[in-house]
RNA sequence: GGCCCGAUGGCGGAGUGGUUACGCAGAGGACUGCAAAUCCUUGCACGCCGGUUCGAUUCCGGCUCGGGCCUCCA
């Protein structure tokens, strides 16, 4: 039995979902205009886990997960006015970027990956059905969602009206009937992406997306909805009174799943703050496993401090794991992990427990669970990188610091040169090839079946 | 200002009304030609003030501090 915290509850409830054999989650996936930052990532691997989590429990096909690409947005405009390309331009290269980087991270594709640009249909469909029922109205080219509508408005955020208006910090604009209401759809000048709509051409706004395309996707009450703490106000509490109001009041969804911050220092990271370091640039020094096992080192709803030391750290973690596991086949998951697991996806506890596993097979299948150990043991230590697409192992990963990569014949060959002056108990010249490799990134174990190497 | 969340040892991080995880780092030891890895041992904590209680890090209240949202944001 999984538990989960449900943000809307505000409480830990036992995850039942309505149809067991057909589960139904949507995370809220990256707006492409540049790169991910580790922040970003978090999501998508915390996601991935209790994706991963969910098919343990309830088989293999039991889930359907979709995570959207909003790939239509005024940030892409912007960008692509800058560098004077078509925004598709943009939102190619940043999402190729994204999937690169999150597939580093061990994160499997979701099942559905929908785009708003392929979905203005049925954003338009369900923006003339609110207009139809009293919830929306058109003014001046816009379309807005009328907050005083929907009486249940605030319940995800827990505020009200008052406090919303008291506490907006932005001018209302003039064609808002109520301060609180938000775009559904916004015109878009001549020259700027637009679809034609019975407003006029425009643009879909942030919100309506995501309600348009669950609904198009998985139905109108999903069983969880996932994003990061900061989408909940205003970007879910919106979500919800769109599908609420547009399907006769049935719950957008079940669960509630909100994931905290990734911090640098005390803040948390972020574009706007500038304290951003992207997914890429960590891929240089450490390998993906390594980024994810940092990740899933606090629980999901606490606030992640990044430093390089908890990246050493669990690097060191990893190593161990494999160390352990070898090349061992997996047999069955540990029950303890399991549990931990299980209650609200308390990873920290899971890892802790996982760690202290000894049966190599019952390690390698447990880790599977949080995405890790994906490789053998001796391709992990030796920094052989698997290419997705051919499964081939190639070369040594980017985790290597040193200014050359050498190839595994050149570090074979010079193992064999040591152990011939171990031989002679020529120490020196033994230490003088170890030292040298290790200046490289390359250690050397002496062990009762002779000598194995690893890169950093 | 409104609404939320948090405060655990050098660092990270679980958890619990009473015996105080775990990891990293540190110290000592075993092993090793020396290392590395591994194993063993080990020191170090529950923000402050009240309350409830036989007993609170754990429950309640207040305070202080930190963070988040209220604007794009994972």
């Amino acid at each position: 039995m999984i538990r989960l915290y449900d943000t809307l509850a505000r409480e830990k409830r036992e995850f039942r979902p309505a149809y067991p054999k057909r589960i139904t989650m949507y995370v809220c996936g990256p707006t492409v205009y540049g790169r991910a930052h580790i922040g970003n990532a978090r999501p998508a691997v915390v996601f991935d886990t209790l994706a991963r989590l969910i098919r343990h429990e309830y088989g293999a096909d039991s889930l359907t997960y979709a995570r959207n690409v909003t790939d239509v947005d005024d940030k892409i405009i912007a960008a692509a006015e800058a560098e004077g390309v078509d925004p598709s331009v943009i939102t190619e290269r940043f999402e190729r970027f994204y999937l690169e980087d999150m597939g580093a991270l061990g994160v499997a594709a979701p099942d559905i990956a929908p785009h708003a640009t392929q979905e203005i249909g049925p954003m338009i469909a369900m923006i003339e059905r609110l207009i139809g029922i009293g919830n929306a109205y058109e003014a001046e080219g816009h379309v807005l969602f009328s907050v005083p509508s929907d009486p249940s408005y605030g319940e995800l955020s827990r505020r009200d009206r008052e406090a919303m208006i008291a506490g907006a910090r932005v001018e209302v604009a003039p064609y808002k009937r109520d301060p609180a209401d938000f775009v559904l759809w916004k015109p878009s000048p001549e020259g700027m992406v637009g679809w034609d709509s019975p407003w006029g051409r425009g643009r879909p706004g942030w919100h309506i997306e995501c309600s348009a395309m669950i609904r198009a996707h998985l139905g109108e009450t999903i069983d969880i909805h996932g994003g990061g703490l900061d989408l909940i106000f205003p970007h879910h509490e919106n979500e919800i009174a769109q599908s609420r109001c547009a399907h006769a009041g049935a719950p957008l969804a079940r669960y509630w799943v909100h994931n905290g911050f990734v911090d640098m220092g005390a803040e948390k990271m972020s574009k706007s703050l500038g304290n951003i370091i992207t997914t890429e640039e960590l891929r240089k020094t450490h390998k993906g496993e390594t980024l994810r096992l940092a990740l899933l080192s606090a629980h999901y709803r606490s606030p992640l401090p990044w430093t390089e030391s908890q990246v050493a750290q669990a690097k060191t973690n990893l190593d161990k794991l494999y160390r352990t596991a070898g090349d061992a086949h997996p047999t069955e998951v540990d029950e303890g992990v399991l549990e931990a697991l299980s209650d609200d996806l308390n990873s920290p506890l899971a890892l802790s427990r996982l760690m202290a596993l000894d049966d190599p097979a019952v390690l390698k299948a447990t880790a599977d669970l949080f995405g890790l150990l994906q490789q053998n043991a001796e391709d992990h230590f030796k920094g052989r990188v698997q290419h997705a697409a051919t499964g081939e192992l190639t070369g040594a990963s980017a985790t290597v610091t040193a200014e050359v990569v050498r190839s595994e014949q050149y570090i074979d060959a010079r193992v064999a040169e040591r152990a011939e002056a171990k031989k002679n108990r020529d120490f020196a010249t033994a230490d003088r090839i170890r030292d040298a490799l290790k200046a490289e990134g390359i250690v050397l174990e002496d062990g009762p079946a002779g000598t194995t190497w690893r890169r950093e």
